[in-house]
RNA sequence: GGGAGUGUGGCGGAAUGGUAUACGCGUUGGACUUAAAAUCCAAUGGUCUUAUGACCUUGAGGGUUCGAGUCCCUCCACUCCCACCA
C-alpha cells in the first residue's frame, strides 16, 4: 500500500515553516547542542546526492536531541564566494553576483524538499555586504596581531589567458581551459602566519574528537620535527653556510652539498660564486627557474646541476665538500641546502651518479653488506648499522641521530631547531568574486589598514571580467576613490588593494556567525557565543582536513587569545562522511553520466525515502555505490509502516511480552546507534521490530505509537503524518525520546550452544537462574555431544556465563 | 617514495575474542490475478547426505587461544592522503 508521498511531505514542510517549529531560542534554559554541517558552495550543478548524506545524518541527530529535552542550534548558510562563478561570468557575462543569488535559490529549494530541521532565520551568503564586513574585520584583526603580512610569492600564470591559476585550474602543468603551458611569476601577496600556532594546532589535537585519521593527516601536514643547523666553514672565504637536517647521523658519508637554485647565496651581487663559475652558475639558475615546481619533480627525477666552484669543510673529519647547484633542492625546505649523502638517500645517490660524485658507506647493508655502494638498490635510507662513522660505529640509526646532535651542540656546530612542514597560508587572490581586502596604499604613507569603522569595502559592480592580466579590481573606477587614512590625500596616488581574500577566509568563522547573524555591531555577541560554542557535532567531507579544518582552528585560536572566544577549539566531535559513488562504482561526474540528481529520487520515491535509504546504504564515514533498487527495500519499510495505520484494527490492547521486548531492544538499539552516527544499523533494527509486529498477533497501538517516535528523525514526513492521523493534536517533535527499561529484557529461559573443541555440536534451552553445574550436566545429555565426548576424556570445560560451554576432549 | 586504511554470500553490508553471513537488494519457488505489476508466504554461502547430520568457508599462509572475521607475524590485492620535505 503505497502512500502519497508528494502531498504528505509537501504539507509538513509548509506547516513546519509556518509554525517556526525549529526556530532555536537564545535564550532557552535547556542545555545546548550545537549541530552543524558543513555549508555549501552552490554550484550552478544544483545538489548532489552526496549534500544528502551528511545533511540528513545532521538531521537526525538534531530530532534526537531536541526530543532529549536539548535546544538544539542547527543552521545552514552559502559558501558563496569562489572560482566557478566568476569563471562562469568570463564565459558568459552573467554578473557572479546574479548567478550566486539564483544557485542559492535551487539548492535552498532541493535542501527544504529534504524536510531538513534548519532554522532558516540565521542563514546567510559569504557574500553578502553584512557577511564579509566581517570578514574584513578579521583581515584587520589579524593585522593588528601582527598575523597578516606581505611578501613576494610565487604565482601560477597562463600567458594566453593573462591571467593568474589556482593550483586547482592547473592540470598537469597546463591551463585548465587553453591547455597553454603555466609559468610562474612573482607577485608581492598577503599571508596570514599560521605558522606562529603550529604548535598548538599540533598539540591541542589531542584535547578533540576527531578521526584518528584526520588528526594523523593534520599533523603530518604541520610536520613539527627536531632539525639541527649545522655550520660549515666555506674554503678560500671567509664565511660560513648554514645546513639544517633531520638525519645528522650519515654526516662522515657526506660528499657534497646542494643548494637551491633560488637561493639567495647565488645572487650575482654576492661574491660567493667566484667569478669564473658565474656564467655557468647563471645559466643554470635561468633554465631552472623557468619550470614550475610540478615540472620540475616530473621530469623523471632525472637530476641535473652545476658545481659553484666553492667548498665547505665537514669538521667532522676535515673533508672537502664541493657546494653544487641543482633544483631537485627546494629553497623553502632547512635553509634550501642540502648535504648530499648518496650512499643513504637515493635523490643525493642519483645526483652523485650524474654529477660523478664520490659515493660512501656509512650504514651496513641489511645483509651485512659492507662493499663499496654502486648500486641504486644498495641504498639504504632509515634502518641499520653505522659504520665508517668514528664515535658513531655500530650504533643503530635511530640511537645514531640524537648522538650526532649531541656531539655537534657540544663542539658549537650545530644548534637543534623545531622546523615545521606548514607553511604561512597565502590568502590574496588576484580576483573579483570574492571579500575585498581592507588596506589602502598611499604613495606618501605607504601600506595602511583601515580603520574598522570604515567597513566595509565594498565590491564594485564597474569591472570587466575578462582576464587582462591584473587583478579586475584595478580596473574599476569608483572602488579606488579612497582618502589615505594617514594624510588624507586622496586621487592619484592613493589606492586600495586591488586582490581579494582566498574564500577558506570567509569559512573560517561562518560557524560564528550562525549564533547571531543579525549583529550589526559585532561580529557576533561575546553572550552567544559564551552560550553556543564549541559546535558538538561537525559533519562533512574529508577533503577539508588540511584546509578548513585547520583554518578554522588556527581563527578560534586568535579569537580566544583576544579574548574574544572562551573556547580555543571550535568543533568538539567531527565526522566525515563518505563520497557516495555511481552505481558503476566510479565517481560520480557529469562527463561519465552516471550523476544520480536527488530531485529525481525525492519526487519519485520521497524525501523520506531517499533520506532513510542514504543513512541505511553503509557506514556514514565509508565511501559506497549507489544502488537505484536498494531503494525500493526502504520505500517497502514505510509503505508497510502506512499499512499498519491505514488498518483500522489498531488497539489499545496490552502488547504481547514477546513484541514488547523486541521494541525494548529497538529502543535501546537506535538509541545508541543514533549517539555513535551508526544510522544504518538503527534502520536496520527498526525493520527487525516491524516485521515482528507484522507477525504478532496482538500487535498494539501503544508499541506501534512508541515505534513512530524512534523513526521520526529518519522519516519526519510519513511519522507526523501517522501521528496526526492516529489522534495527536502536537507535532511529534515535540514528543520525548521513548524511554527503555533494560530489566525488562531478562528473559526467564536461555538458550546455550555447547561446543566441543570449539566447535557448536548443538544448543540446551535452560532456565536463566541454572548454575554452571546444571547445564554441564544438561549439555552432556544431549545426543549430538554425546557423540563427541564419548570414550574422551574431557579436558577441560569453559562455561560463559550465559553465553556458551566448551569441552576440551582428547 | 612516505603515511593511513580496507579485504566477509551474486550485491550493499552486520557481528563487546564466544552459535559468521543480522537487515536490505537480487534470485528461485508458491499464493493472489485472465495476465502483468504491486503485495503476501517460503527458500537462498559451498560440497556431501534419505534424514539426523558431516566437512569446508570472512584475500593467502603461519602463530597466540579452550575458542579468531576480530589479536600477532609474513605475503597479496585494492583505496585514500602526502610527496625530490633532506
Amino acid at each position: 500500500m503505497s502512500y502519497d508521498h508528494k502531498s504528505i511531505e509537501k504539507k509538513w514542510q509548509d506547516k513546519w515553516d509556518k509554525e517556526e517549529l525549529y526556530k532555536t531560542d537564545d535564550l532557552s534554559k535547556k542545555p545546548k547542542y550545537y549541530c552543524l554541517d558543513m555549508f555549501p558552495y552552490p554550484s550552478g550543478a544544483g545538489l548532489h546526492v552526496g549534500h544528502p548524506e551528511g545533511y540528513t545524518a545532521t538531521d537526525i541527530v538534531s530530532r534526537y536531541k531536541r526530543m532529549n529535552g536539548f535546544e538544539v542550534l542547527h543552521p545552514m548558510g552559502w559558501d558563496a564566494f569562489g572560482l566557478p562563478a566568476e569563471n562562469y561570468a568570463i564565459k558568459t557575462g552573467v554578473p557572479p553576483e546574479k548567478s550566486t543569488r539564483d544557485n542559492i535559490k535551487t539548492f535552498k529549494r532541493q535542501i527544504k524538499s529534504l524536510g531538513l530541521s534548519y532554522d532558516w532565520s540565521r542563514e546567510f551568503a559569504t557574500c553578502d555586504l553584512d557577511y564579509y564586513k566581517w570578514t574584513q574585520w578579521f583581515f584587520l584583526l589579524f593585522y593588528k596581531k601582527g598575523l597578516a603580512y606581505r611578501k613576494e610569492a610565487k604565482v601560477n600564470w597562463c600567458e594566453s589567458c593573462k591571467t593568474v591559476l589556482a593550483n586547482e585550474q592547473v592540470i598537469d602543468d597546463h591551463c585548465e581551459r587553453c591547455n597553454n603551458q603555466v609559468v610562474q611569476k612573482n607577485l608581492k601577496q598577503w599571508f596570514f602566519k599560521t605558522t606562529a600556532y603550529a604548535d598548538r594546532l599540533v598539540d591541542d589535537l589531542e584535547k578533540i574528537d576527531f578521526p584518528e585519521k584526520l588528526k594523523l593527516m593534520q599533523k603530518n601536514w604541520i610536520g613539527r620535527k627536531e632539525w639541527i643547523d649545522i655550520t660549515y666553514p666555506l674554503k678560500d672565504l671567509d664565511r660560513e653556510i648554514v645546513v639544517s637536517t633531520t638525519r645528522p647521523d650519515t654526516n662522515f658519508g657526506a660528499t657534497f652539498v646542494v643548494i637551491a637554485p633560488e637561493n639567495e647565496l647565488l645572487n650575482a651581487q654576492d661574491d660567493f660564486v667566484p667569478k669564473e663559475q658565474r656564467e655557468e652558475v647563471d645559466a643554470y639558475i635561468n633554465e631552472a627557474l623557468k619550470k614550475t615546481e610540478l615540472e620540475r619533480v616530473s621530469e623523471g627525477r632525472k637530476k641535473s646541476g652545476v658545481f659553484t666552484g666553492r667548498y665547505a669543510v665537514n669538521k667532522l673529519n676535515n673533508t672537502k665538500l664541493p657546494i653544487y647547484v641543482a633544483d631537485f633542492v627546494l629553497n623553502t625546505v632547512g635553509t634550501g641546502m642540502v648535504v648530499g649523502v648518496p650512499g643513504h638517500d637515493m635523490r643525493d645517490f642519483e645526483f652523485a651518479k650524474a654529477c660523478d660524485l664520490p659515493i660512501k658507506r656509512v650504514v651496513v647493508g641489511p645483509d651485512g653488506d659492507t662493499t663499496d655502494i654502486t648500486d641504486a638498490h644498495q641504498v639504504q635510507e632509515d634502518a641499520g648499522t653505522m659504520i665508517n662513522s668514528d664515535f658513531l660505529d655500530g650504533l643503530e640509526i635511530s640511537v645514531a641521530i640524537s648522538k650526532m646532535m649531541d656531539y655537534l651542540e657540544e663542539k658549537g656546530w650545530g644548534k637543534r631547531t623545531i622546523r615545521y612542514h606548514l607553511r604561512d597560508w597565502l590568502i590574496s587572490r588576484q580576483r573579483y568574486w570574492g571579500t575585498p581586502i581592507p588596506i589602502v596604499y598611499c604613495d606618501e604613507c605607504g601600506e595602511l589598514p583601515l580603520s574598522t569603522d570604515e567597513l566595509p569595502v565594498v565590491l564594485p559592480t564597474d569591472v570587466d571580467f575578462k582576464p587582462t592580466g591584473e587583478s579586475p579590481l584595478k580596473g574599476s573606477k569608483t572602488f579606488h576613490e579612497v582618502t589615505c587614512p594617514k594624510c588624507g590625500k586622496s586621487g592619484e596616488g592613493v589606492k586600495r588593494e586591488s586582490d581579494t581574500l582566498d574564500t577558506f577566509v570567509c569559512s573560517s568563522w561562518y560557524f560564528f556567525r550562525y549564533l547571531d547573524s543579525k549583529n550589526e555591531q559585532e561580529f557576533c555577541s561575546k553572550e552567544k557565543i559564551q552560550k553556543w560554542m564549541p559546535v558538538d557535532l561537525y559533519v562533512g567531507g574529508a577533503e577539508h582536513a588540511v584546509g578548513h579544518l585547520i583554518y578554522s582552528r588556527f581563527f578560534t585560536k586568535v579569537l580566544y587569545d583576544e579574548g574574544l572566544c572562551g573556547v580555543d577549539e571550535p568543533f568538539k566531535r567531527l565526522i566525515n562522511q563518505g563520497l557516495i559513488m555511481a552505481e558503476d562504482g566510479r565517481k560520480m561526474s557529469k562527463s561519465l553520466g552516471n550523476v544520480i540528481n536527488p530531485d529525481e529520487v525525492v519526487y519519485e520515491y520521497g524525501a523520506d525515502t531517499m533520506r532513510m535509504y542514504e543513512m541505511f546504504m553503509g557506514p556514514l564515514e565509508d565511501s559506497k555505490p549507489w544502488d537505484t533498487k536498494g531503494i525500493m527495500g526502504i520505500k517497502r519499510f514505510l509503505d508497510k509502516v502506512w499499512g499498519i495505520a491505514e488498518k483500522k484494527d489498531l488497539e489499545d490492547n496490552e502488547s504481547e511480552k514477546s513484541l514488547e521486548k523486541v521494541l525494548i531492544k529497538t529502543i535501546k538499539k537506535v538509541t545508541e546507534d543514533i549517539e555513535s552516527l551508526s544510522l544504518n544499523t538503527a534502520i536496520s533494527a527498526m525493520m527487525i521490530f516491524l516485521n515482528a509486529f507484522q507477525k504478532s498477533e496482538a500487535a498494539d497501538k501503544k508499541s506501534f505509537e512508541t515505534f513512530l517516535l524512534i523513526l521520526s528523525p529518519f522519516a519526519p514526513h510519513l511519522t507526523e503524518e501517522i501521528w496526526e492521523k492516529l489522534g495527536h493534536k502536537n507535532s511529534i517533535f515535540k514528543e520525548s525520546w521513548p524511554q527503555y527499561n533494560e530489566a525488562l529484557l531478562v528473559e526467564d529461559q536461555m538458550e546455550i550452544p555447547i561446543q566441543i573443541n570449539g566447535k557448536v555440536r548443538g544448543t540446551i534451552m535452560v532456565a536463566s537462574d541454572s548454575t554452571e553445574e546444571d547445564i554441564i550436566a544438561l549439555a552432556k545429555e544431549v545426543k549430538n555431544v554425546q557423540k563427541f565426548i564419548e570414550g574422551k576424556e574431557i579436558k577441560k570445560t569453559i562455561y560463559v556465563e550465559g553465553r556458551l560451554l566448551n569441552f576440551v576432549v582428547i
